[in-house]
DNA sequence: TGTACATCAGTGAACGCGCGTTCACTGATGTAC
DNA sequence: TGTACATCAGTGAACGCGCGTTCACTGATGTAC
């Protein structure tokens, strides 16, 4: 005998009106970067748990969503809006550029450090297809190389430097998220000091 | 009706001698520290999956631990294992003894990735009491201090700048793991890049 | 203007699965008398 | 030397749970004639 009492719906919410039937899934997809930043992991994630969330049933999800996975993917709508941000901060002089840009992406994981885990730490990397994700590579490089071309540091390696410093500012945001009771000095002056030393740039005012 | 058919175990193994018991304690920790490198995340351990690996009923595995949690927490064995390397590299002039501990740790990635993962990103330091791992604190923070107190590099803050050589070196071994497809430099030659522009130890032979 | 029908936005019951945990038990081996 | 008993190392059935997914359905709203 299964037991057959039906789901326990805390929220409820009325149907759309003919017509505006996607508006759930905009639901859905919010409810699911909500619940993933709560969870930080995207295996931890449930349909279910989404669906009790957005306070529909559970089969309601599958008019919108293949399956489980999909949901999933919504994250690729954070990290279209952590682009905009990005490219809005590489404006202005190159060396001011490189650490607003720098300063988005490390100010993320204390803003959504739920969403930080997914991104960079869950398997969802490998079971979901996450193509604008390779583009925030490319405008941290970008960054340091205009700081070479306008003569703000030497000529060398900008690819390689960039993958310093963004290795380095991972590991200081990730390891805030998982050892938080260390004694860390503040976020800013750390970044400072990993663009001050890796890239070459001198210290600003 | 529940599903009442047997467990499919696919190991069988046979009872340990009298007073010999303590041996499937033993098997129980090393196919627990098996299976969390596979996963690479403690969530996903199943204390079921633990006693498929190990040839026995689920629930033998309560006559040596209490609980699922019991069972990750034997992680334990593995740092210790882990301190002692650190231990054993800390001998000899001072910055190479940094560069061999920093190395010990670096390289703890590729060997056991899912161990590494489960230490730094899983959610396990939360829920159980792992009070070896502040100890790989502090032989960093120690070796660096090493390094001042032998004149090999100026004095200064030696926690701080332990601490953003932890973070940097955890930032590309955890982003090597995650994004593998990025075109990594060799491992060691960006531990030493770290090494010698954050903490000022001179470059090695 | 009325009515049959199509469409739309969702629902509820049910499935089989793996999980952690409990309980009463089994069967081999040693030990006291 | 024989036998009753204790101990030890494990077992098997069962529980309730949450999960992803399927299926046939419902009931409100619009539309063709």
């Amino acid at each position: 005998m299964t037991n057959a009492r039906a789901e326990q719906r805390t929220k409820t919410r009325g149907r759309n009106p003919r017509g505006q039937g996607e508006r759930l899934r905009d639901d859905l997809i919010a409810a699911t970067l909500r619940l993933l930043d709560e969870l930080g992991d995207d295996q931890a994630l449930s349909l279910r748990a989404v669906a009790r969330e957005v306070g529909i049933a559970a089969t309601s999800v599958y008019i919108h969503f293949a399956d489980r996975d999909a949901l999933v993917a919504a994250v690729e709508r954070f990290i279209d809006e952590l682009l905009d941000d990005l490219r809005a901060a590489g404006a202005g002089e190159p060396a001011e550029a490189l650490r607003a840009k720098v300063m988005v992406f490390a100010t993320l994981s204390s803003r959504h450090p739920g969403i930080y885990k997914v991104l960079h730490e869950s398997t969802v990397n490998q079971r979901v297809q996450l193509p604008r994700k390779a583009e925030l590579a490319r405008e941290s490089a970008a960054a340091v190389q205009r700081c070479m071309d306008e003569g703000v540091i030497p000529d060398g390696d900008a690819a390689m430097l960039a993958l310093d410093l963004r290795a380095a500012i991972h590991g200081t945001v990730a390891l805030r998220l998982t050892e938080p009771q260390l004694n860390w000095p503040p976020l800013e002056e750390q970044v400072d000091r990993y663009i001050e030393k890796l890239i070459g740039v001198p210290a600003s005012s």
